[in-house]
DNA sequence: AACATTTTCAACCGCAGGAGT
DNA sequence: GACTCCTGCGGTTGAAAATGT
């Protein structure tokens, strides 16, 4: 019998036994168990030796997108969405080079998020979401949306540091490079680019406040605290926004959000309503 | 309240590359 | 060099949840 034919039936055998689909509460305690006990790695021997059903790759994928620890839940902050906006512009669907600069964000979860919100406004625009007019549209508008988004958000928190403390990373004129944001003036309190949008855009939307559970990832205590304070708290640990401009890309502070304590996210509302795209298509058609 | 449609995201799949034999 | 096994990546799928009618 050939190795093709001898793998083919070894694979009958096992997808006769192989549990597929949603993972129970039991086989996560299960797989979470054996990790702690033997660590993880050797996918193909702890599917076997933990006692699990499941495929050494599905038991992999469960547990770093899922069950490790340090995953964090909850949408993505602005700052995040930025970096996603900023990294996939350098590299492309990436996703797992792009999670590193992530932490607690899987590939999986940023390449979702890619697809059904990126592209989602690519194409009710009608838009290639590679094209160089999306990358525009993403520069022109999204990004000072966000921007504007992470200002409005720090002035509204009495705990955050001053909105001036922004400065160093937003008028970073390497930050955003490849987005060509160098141009946007994000260090006043209104710069004549947002003045501009925010004319055919209404940002009255973005009013949110949220807290989450702040788990100091340096040994300091759970804190409530702002998203953005949550933000400014990891700039001031010393991890500042990435510099695009060349290759040496820190990443965002690891910041755990306590599930059970996640009360609202900032970024629930949509990046863009359908009012925004009808003023974006007045201007700018592309049809 | 009931049904239809859309959105989200966990999980799967195939493929590629590296390590070991 | 050829082969197998393992791991990791990116694309895709489909069930569940959310939203609309």
């Amino acid at each position: 019998m050939s190795n093709i034919m001898k793998k083919r039936c070894n694979e009958n055998e096992e997808s006769t036994e192989q549990r597929k689909g949603p993972w129970t509460l039991e086989e996560d305690t299960l797989l979470t168990n054996y990790i702690a006990h033997n660590g993880e790695g050797r996918w193909n021997l702890l599917a076997k030796s933990s006692g699990l059903k499941r495929k050494g790759k599905s038991c992999r994928l469960r547990w770093l997108n899922y069950l490790k620890p340090d995953i964090k839940r909850g949408n993505l902050t602005p700052q995040e969405q930025l970096l996603i906006l900023e990294l996939h512009c350098k590299w492309g669907n990436r996703w797992s080079k792009i999670a590193q600069y992530l932490p607690g964000r899987t590939d999986n979860e940023i390449k979702n998020y890619w697809r059904t919100r990126v592209q989602k406004q690519a194409r009710q625009l009608n838009i290639d979401s590679s094209s160089h007019q999306f990358l525009e549209v993403v520069r022109s508008f999204w990004v000072p949306r966000l921007i504007h988004k992470i200002k409005d958000n720090t002035n509204t928190n009495t705990r955050a540091p001053p909105t001036d403390s922004l400065g160093p990373v937003l008028q970073d004129n390497n930050f955003s490079h490849n987005l060509g944001l160098n141009n946007i003036d994000c260090s006043t309190s209104m710069s004549q680019d947002l003045a501009k949008i925010s004319q055919l855009m209404d940002l009255s939307d973005l009013e949110t406040t949220s807290s989450v559970c702040l788990e100091g990832s340096r040994g300091s205590s759970n804190q409530y605290v702002n998203e953005d304070s949550r933000y400014f708290h990891c700039l001031e640990e010393e991890y500042i926004f990435p510099t695009m401009g060349n290759s040496d890309i820190l990443p965002l502070q690891d910041c755990h959000v306590a599930d059970s304590t996640y009360e609202e996210d900032v970024t629930q509302d949509p990046m863009w309503n359908m009012d925004d795209i009808w003023h974006f298509e007045e201007y700018a058609p592309f049809n």
